[in-house]
DNA sequence: CCAATTATAGACAAGTTTGTCTATATTTTT
DNA sequence: AAAAATATAGACAAACTTGTCTATAATTGG
């Protein structure tokens, strides 16, 4: 069985608080190493490089994020509720996180097309967030024929992308908050 | 008279190219000294340190954005279709850079909380923008009573930058175009 | 209990980074 | 034309980066 705080559990975790809090190209190697009581020679061994250890950053941070969301919405049982779920889910994420923003959209800023593996893991990201959402939104509209249920799903998820950015901006919930309820409205009253 | 292409205007030049392209920390003042042909001193002559180029590049970044988005809004009348015209000139503005996304956000990625004045320049750049598009809004919306214009202003100024980030992380238009056609809808019937 | 694996500590290489400083050359201005 | 301001080239410092390698210690499985 593997060590639940080993070596590699370390670092992960040390990497993913730096990554997010300080960003990735303002977190050397070496500092992980230290906060993580971790030795050089470890984590080249359970990670090849930086590059490969943010990858698995992002890896996790997806498995974490979707684990968390399908908590909120899971608690709900109407397909409007659940989409509602997923910003109140975004509220709680980013307060908790003091306002650090996504750590995709953070990282593509910081490394670009330098990092196809990391951008292949973004894309991804956003991509299952998108059709997860959408999903909701077309369950919430079925029936309703004169609506165009991909327009308003992909609306109210470029609403959710808009809130998280706006939220690390201004530091303050009011985006979030705000594009729920125009979310709430677009399901109700078209 | 100050030089047209004097070593402080090739320096801000290249540093904006380089810094919007492939990132502010991934940019070292030597490329910019080689690739505008400037000596050392003189980019710590006319600009204190890399913190102050870049403070300079959002301040005139700031400046340029403004005076392309009043040009397309300009051309046009009912604050309706200038409303859009806000999202035609950022479609076009995208695709001009190959989908680079925002020079603000971007930064704001990279430095963080590292920098206080360049998050100075972002939080002004970004509520400018965010009155200045609520004000078309406010004008469209003149006389509707049941119709709360700072609520469908923020929402209209979510997708705007919702879909800034989303066409960098998709390389693609559509999150613009469906952004713009949401917001005419918004400010259609509500 | 002993052998194999895994972890540690840290020196080291080769390359970055920003910023300073000197010495020389080219423009501008008076 | 002389004096002052501006630009150039590049050496240099001090600190940082990722990644490799060696030698020793701790832990684990059979």
């Amino acid at each position: 069985m593997t060590k639940k705080f080993g070596p590699r559990e370390r670092i992960l975790e040390t990497a993913t608080r730096l990554f997010h809090s300080q960003g990735y190209n303002n977190t050397g190697i070496n500092q992980i190493l230290a906060e993580a009581n971790v030795a050089k020679a470890s984590l080249y061994q359970h990670f090849g490089s930086k590059d490969e250890l943010g990858i698995i950053y992002l890896k996790e941070g997806r498995e974490e994020w979707f684990s968390g969301i399908e908590q909120w919405t899971g608690a709900k049982k109407a397909p409007a509720q659940k989409l509602s779920a997923c910003f109140d889910f975004l509220e709680y994420a980013l307060q908790k996180d003091d306002y650090l923003g996504c750590k995709f959209i953070n990282i593509l800023s910081e490394v670009g097309n330098n990092s196809p593996l990391m951008f292949k893991e973004i894309i991804e990201h956003k991509g299952k967030l998108r059709q997860y959402m959408k999903g909701f939104v077309e369950k919430a509209l079925e029936g309703n024929a004169d609506v165009d249920a991909d327009f308003v799903g992909d609306s109210i998820y470029l609403l959710y992308e808009g809130a998280i950015v706006e939220s690390k901006i201004y530091r303050d919930t009011w985006p979030v908050k705000k594009a729920r309820k125009m979310a709430e409205m677009l399901l109700k009253k078209v």
